[in-house]
This record gives structure tokens, C-alpha cells and sequence, in this order.
DNA sequence: AATTTTAATGCAACTAAGTTGCAAATATAA
DNA sequence: TTATATTTGCAACTTAGTTGCATTAAAATT
């Protein structure tokens, strides 16, 4: 919830999410801005953005972290449900624009719920 | 698909697992079966179960990698939507019994998906 | 039952994503 | 311009999971 600062790193990153509406992984962010900002730093800011809901993030494939703008989710609150679509052929992943119903899950309280869904993606998928 | 030996750190893993029909984490099964087999074999050996088709595996909190029975999915292919539940209290997971529709998702190929639900379990929820 | 074959195991060293503490640097407020 | 509070870099660390290889133990063959 902090004033978050426009720093050249802050700027960097959101540059980064401007360029194209797929998800990124901290890894490829560290890939292509570890030479120029250090990862402990892209790391900090991704969850200070995170807090700030100006990102979302989540899981894919073998548990590394993805980050994406948010669009429809409100700042500070992240219950609803998230599909995301990730190729296992090319890694790219995907926020899907489509919402999807939760099951009815009796004396439980949902708190946030993540859809990750694998395959083959329009370009992989020949 | 190789034959599946009945090694002593086979049956001590399939007996964990008929105990209760939670899922359970490797790191949890390392620090029950740890001291009597090296975590390198209990690795291997879930490896081994999930190719079997008796254990699938997924990932809850922190990208850690959860196990649990097979029920209704057929052996070798995992098509079918599962959905867990992990308590953010006290970290237990289950499998729901629960079916979940997926989107349409035209152009592209589904070949896993992953639903991890997480909140308060039945325990937890006061 | 003894031997051969093949798969499973332990060990130690490694990999890699992500984290922590702290001193120095930088943005913002006063 | 100075004071304050946040951000950064660095190096060292944590930890889940992996790899190679020599040894051991199942199961198949004789």
C-alpha cells in the first residue's frame, strides 16, 4: 500500500508489461533487465506492483512465478478466478479473457482461486 | 511405464498415502520417511507412481509440489480437471470431488489444467 | 539355488528461483 | 537545501528439486 516511487526500475518494469498483454515470468524479467537493474531489486518491485494491484500474479509450469497487468481485478483484493493459459511447447503464457464459475464448495471460504490451464497454443497448435 | 519393483521405499510411500486421502507434499514425505530413505529415492519413487498413474501431482502455496491418489483418472493420461483446495491456515490440501467446466477456448490445444483453490478449510473456517 | 540382468538406492555435489540483512544511494517532502 | 523515508545493490543464504555414478537389491533366467 506504500507511495510507490517512480523509479527507473519501477519504470522499467512497467515498460516491460506495456509492450504486450502476456503474462511474464520473474525469470525472463531478470533475462532481460538483470544487467541493468539487480534481481533482488525486480523481485522487490514486482511485489511492491503486486500490492499496489497493478500486477497479478501467479504460477505455471514448474512453479516459477508470472507476473500480469491487471485488468478487471480490483486493487487490492484478488478473489476472483484467474484463468491463465500457458503453451508447453513455447512457455508463452496468457491471462484468458473468459470467466469461469467455481464450484460450490461447502463450509470452506474461498479466498483466491487459480485456474492454469496447459496445451498447445494458436501458433504451436499446427 | 516401467515394471514397478515392490522396494520397501515403494510400500512405505503407498502406505502414507492409504492413510489419509489428503494430498500430501514431497517435502512433507522427506521429512516423515527422510531419516529411513534418501530424498533423492522419494523423489524418484512419486516420479515413478505418477507414470504408474496412481499418484498425480500438482502445485499448491510457494510452487511446492503436492501428490495425491488417483481416483477417477485413467492411468496414463491426465485430462481431467482437478480441482484442490489448500487451507492458507494450516496448509492442508484436498482433492475435490467436484467436476469444473472449462471455457471454450477456441485455437488452442488443452492438454493439463490445474484448479487450486485456496482459503479456509472446514477446520480453519470458525 | 545360483547366476544374470535390470531396476532401485544412497550419496554428495549441484542447480536455480527466490529471500534476507545491511550499508549506500536516491526520491520525495519539508 | 536539508531532512526523512524508501529503494537499491551486493553478497551471502535458503531450499526444493536434480544429476551422475558406484553400489545394492529385485526379479528373471538357467
Amino acid at each position: 500500500m506504500g507511495v510507490i516511487r517512480k523509479t527507473k526500475s519501477v519504470k522499467a518494469l512497467l515498460n516491460e508489461f506495456n509492450k504486450s498483454s502476456s503474462a511474464i515470468s520473474a525469470k525472463k524479467l531478470i533475462e532481460s533487465l538483470g544487467s541493468e537493474f539487480n534481481k533482488t531489486t525486480i523481485y522487490r518491485v514486482l511485489d511492491k506492483l503486486q500490492d499496489d494491484g497493478i500486477l497479478h500474479s501467479f504460477l505455471g509450469k514448474n512453479g516459477l512465478k508470472w507476473y500480469a497487468k491487471c485488468n478487471d481485478c480490483s486493487s487490492n483484493k484478488h478473489r476472483d478466478l484467474h484463468p491463465h493459459f500457458q503453451c508447453l511447447d513455447c512457455g508463452k503464457v496468457d491471462c484468458l479473457a473468459v470467466s469461469v464459475t467455481l464450484p460450490k464448495i461447502p463450509n470452506r471460504k474461498i479466498e483466491v482461486s487459480q485456474l492454469l490451464i496447459q496445451g498447445k497454443c494458436e501458433t504451436c497448435f499446427a
